[in-house]
DNA sequence: TTGCGCACGAGTCTCACACG
DNA sequence: CGTGTGAGACTCGTGCGCAA
């Protein structure tokens, strides 16, 4: 069933990406490969079918339109379905670029699938590589030249999904940020209102400002309000009361507080070293 | 995969009081 | 008027499981 080139490549010495093997198979039903290990790459392509890939302690159920990579050195299995056996092509490859490449595609060791956002495309560029057979001493080349093909369809697919992923979660920290910019004065502000004005759960909410900011939300308010206390006292000469007031805090006291806290000095020392 | 609900410990806030 | 401190109340951070 399975084909196999043996690619008799004169080798070309591209250090960036090289070919070591490719092929691709109907595989019978439950059939298996492994426990075992390569010394390069190894991605597979899942045309039809289905199957599972373990690896470390993880297990991936995976179908039609996905793949899965074996890192050079790690101990994997993969075994076909047994009612809807998978039909794959593979190649293996190394290169100073290949971990490089695959980092951008969203592939690591601990991520090591994909799913194809034109599988049809990717279908074509595996049957092309298994094409190449008759090839002499281009035949690296042209597989060279299908790999980086095949790069170039999944990182932009990867690309394509992080920026819609990325542009919703900065437009809800937008918002976010707005609604302290226009309500850090009311003293009964509270995350809860930021994430409830956002429809969002607060716990959600806590890790857009994590991820984004590095800042929980509780943390950007206070350093906010603190900032503007700080304008208020430098600009204004308003009193220590007045200017805790202006931003929220009707204690003073849990204001001087946090502003020394924060600013590194009272706040009355603040407003004579600024004057 | 995204987003929610929940629970619990940690951290923050509020209040009271003393003092400079 | 502002600061420091301690105790108790309250809110938040975070992890986990679950559903859509």
């Amino acid at each position: 069933m399975a084909r196999e080139q043996d690619l008799n490549i004169d080798r070309l010495h591209l250090t960036d990406m090289e070919i070591h093997i490719c092929g691709s198979q109907q595989c019978g039903r439950s059939h298996s490969y492994g426990p075992a290990v390569r010394d390069y790459f190894l991605i597979h392509y899942i045309h039809r079918g289905k199957g599972i890939f373990k690896v470390d302690n993880s297990k991936f159920e995976l179908n039609r339109g996905q793949g899965f990579v074996i890192w050079p050195h790690l101990i994997s299995y993969y075994q076909a379905d047994q009612d809807n056996p998978w039909q794959y092509s593979w190649i293996g490859f190394t290169g100073l670029k290949a971990e490089d490449y695959l980092k951008e595609a969203g592939i690591s060791r601990e991520n090591p699938y994909f799913r194809a956002q034109n599988p049809e495309k990717i279908s074509n560029i595996f049957s092309e590589m298994n094409q190449t057979g008759n090839l002499k001493k281009s035949k690296e080349i042209k597989l060279l030249g299908l790999l980086y093909f095949f790069f170039a369809e999944i990182i932009e697919a990867n690309k394509q999904k992080l920026n819609r992923d990325e542009n919703l979660k900065e437009e809800y920290l937008k918002k976010a940020v707005n609604y302290i910019d226009r309500n850090y004065s009311r003293p009964d502000l509270k995350i809860a209102d930021i994430a409830s004005y956002l429809n969002l759960n607060r716990s959600y909410l806590w890790q857009l400002f994590d991820e984004l900011l590095d800042l929980s939300p509780q943390q950007y308010l206070i350093e906010f309000r603190m900032e503007k206390a700080a304008l208020l006292l430098e600009n204004y000469n308003l009193k220590v009361k007045s200017a805790a007031l202006s931003v929220g805090y009707e204690d003073p006291f849990s204001f001087s507080k946090i502003f020394k806290k924060v600013m590194g000095k009272s706040p009355s020392l603040y407003k004579n070293g600024q004057i």
